[in-house]
DNA sequence: AAAGCTGTTTGACAATTATCAAGAGGCCGC
DNA sequence: GCGGCCTCTTGATAATTGTCAAACAGCTTT
């Protein structure tokens, strides 16, 4: 572990309120690993051992069911991931691997354990995050049940517009097939979907996309704080 | 408040471990009140003033987006609902209304936010309340993204197979159209996914369903526990 | 430059799901 | 009983989404 490192996991807010004792205590056996893109590292249905902290480069949750896949979430430094497991001393509902190349901290579930038994700030820290994680996947279910693909593919792009500062170009950070995935559509399905969003003002270049006519596909996808705004 | 309905509640995980002193504080000021069915007792959007126990009864827990509806959970005594939402002090996401006449304990949001600072053993409770809730959505979403319709419905009778002691005879606690909306889809499909899961030894009267082939009916559903398995 | 790879797009088609309209059956009040 | 109301079902049709196959573009490798 990097020393330099160490300020910037103590900035996220899971541990910002900790005690000094127990922070060093909850890092001590931890471990920051270098991953290249595509690696998987955890599994659906394995035991929740590491708590998983992505410190650079990003991370996508997906799973399984039948023989489909699907993509829950796209995990962004500097966050957590399967918290609840890990609380809970279950398995992982999900499976998880890198998306870009990302340095991952991976803290030992029972040290995390150990820690909030005693760290009243620490459990504070993560009642609110598992508040905000539950609530963010009501939203995604919402989503998900409430919106035509056409919908959330509008949703998705003006929360992107917002987030990379509403210049009229977003960059799509991850690529089309996991798009597709995580809006839980198939890739030809997003492709068409890009050509329905055409006369809203939706150009698409590769990974760059214009948005010329905000208003129009503002009204089409009907955004709602209540489905969309992520981390309330 | 019926004094002989305090222990039901005290026996709920959530409250079970707590000091007994910050159990009356947190009970005092509650108050439980009878409501008839299809009450609605909070919106979405709405403040979160009270935290709900649902002591008798059933609740539906529902959306809304653009003109849709749909139903996230059915809550069943004796459990709480919208603690999120009350643990952030942020608006509900979902509303709520009653599908039999119930009885619901409302505790004031601020009194369990007090209680929760000081109770460590509470705080402990609702970590693993949360993080149940947290992985319950996660399976749902996963069920939603991953399944069709009628694979949906299958593993929703052998589910509720399973919880009514594996008798052949599954009977609704719901009506139809509420399973619909719950199962993510119309009431029109719901009927013909029951006809489609005939061959499958599944046969409907009324809200009676009759399992008379509950190993092709597996072999269809491919349940998983990663999936299904509520609560844990 | 050619070949091969990957990601994306397009076309044709099929499966799934929703919508609209109508009908069947049960239940309640008059 | 009869009518009205409600839930559920069925039929016809449309919209949405998925599947399979092929083509294409942008890469890198050779």
């Amino acid at each position: 572990m990097r020393p330099d490192d160490l300020p910037v996991i103590r900035e996220l807010e899971l541990f910002a309120g900790m005690a000094g004792d127990n922070f060093e205590e909850v890092m001590q056996p931890a471990y920051l690993q270098r991953f290249p893109p595509q690696v998987e590292l955890i599994a659906e249905g394995d035991a929740a051992d590491f708590l998983h902290v992505v410190v650079e480069g990003s991370v996508e949750l997906f799973a399984h069911d039948n023989g489909r896949e699907t993509t829950l979430a796209i995990i962004h430094p500097v966050a957590t991931f399967i918290l609840a497991a890990v609380l809970r001393d279950a398995p992982y509902l999900m499976s998880a691997r890198t998306l870009a190349p990302s340095r991952i901290l991976m803290i030992p579930s029972e040290n995390v354990r150990a820690v909030f038994e005693r760290d009243a700030e620490f459990a504070r820290s993560i009642v609110q995050e598992l508040s905000i994680r539950y609530r963010d996947m009501a939203k995604s279910l919402k989503n998900q049940k409430l919106r035509t693909s056409v919908e959330r593919l509008a949703n998705y792009l003006l929360r992107e517009y917002e987030e990379q500062g509403t210049t009229g170009i977003v960059n799509l950070a991850i690529d089309k097939k996991t798009l597709a995935a995580l809006l839980g559509m198939t890739p030809e399905n997003l492709s068409r979907a890009f050509n329905t969003l055409a006369p809203y003002g939706v150009i698409v270049d590769g990974a760059r996309i214009s948005l010329t006519k905000v208003p129009d596909l503002r009204q089409l996808a009907k955004p709602n704080p209540l489905t969309d705004d992520p981390g309330t």
